[in-house]
DNA sequence: TTAGGTGCAAACAATTTGCCGTGTT
DNA sequence: AACACGGCAAATTGTTTGCACCTAA
């Protein structure tokens, strides 16, 4: 692997991630840093959260868009259907479940444990008629 | 909701979802199915995939590229993180985490375990060096 | 007959990449 | 000075949508 260097960007959208309650996208990242980076670009922002992420300093949660954690001991996480929005949870989440897969024939990395719904803003709004 | 018509079409996609084991893709659904309906266009099967998913009769799994599911009783999915590949996993699914899940202010669905990892044909391929 | 469905192409949204000048080491 | 990195804009990829014609009921 390449040796690494320490950039302003990298390290301020490595804050960005580890400061934030919310897992952030690529673009809530972008959204944070604009004001004090005004000539950040977005595909920056990409190129290094997608780089932490290969490098093990971020966990990459997947969706429909791309949410990130510096939090990287596995824990569990819940997903608004509604608004996107993803919290972490109390629900145990189990390591040993790993053992038990790798008698598959897969090499198994870990698991993700996502539960789904509605986050306490949107379970209160109109569901949308049709 | 919307009285439903029974087309060809939506038909053959169901088949299609239905007859494989490798939870498929639109685009895969598509491939599949192109040889013996030559018109068929690929914006007709993410729309039925769509609506079956939200009628509850296909279940949509989420990722880079989302793949469908015509079982449905929840159970546990191993993905290829290099193939994408996606299959069934013999690792028990606990229904009761989600009355669990329910103390926290949400509206909880349900929730996913997905295992990631290589799959036994990725496995033994080269490493990708760099 | 009539709503829902289809094909097609254009529109979108998220993410990636090539190029070339800049900054870290 | 060397090579990793950032900005920018163009390119890709996965998915959605508007529209005019078609088809199941």
């Amino acid at each position: 692997m390449k040796e690494q260097r320490f950039s302003q960007q990298r390290v301020r959208i490595y804050q960005a991630v580890q400061s934030s309650m919310e897992h952030p996208s690529a673009q809530m990242v972008y959204d944070a840093l604009r004001p004090e980076m005004p000539r950040l670009s977005l595909g920056t922002v990409y190129r290094n959260l997608h780089q932490m992420a290969q490098e093990g300093r971020l966990r990459e949660l997947e969706g429909p868009v791309a949410r990130f954690d510096a939090v990287l001991p596995p824990h569990t996480h819940i997903r608004c259907v509604r608004c996107g929005q993803v919290a972490d949870l109390a629900v145990p989440y189990d390591p040993a479940l790993d053992r038990e897969a790798g008698e598959s024939g897969w090499a198994v990395n870990g698991h993700d444990l996502v539960f789904s719904g509605l986050c306490p803003a949107c379970r209160t709004e109109q569901p949308l008629e049709n």
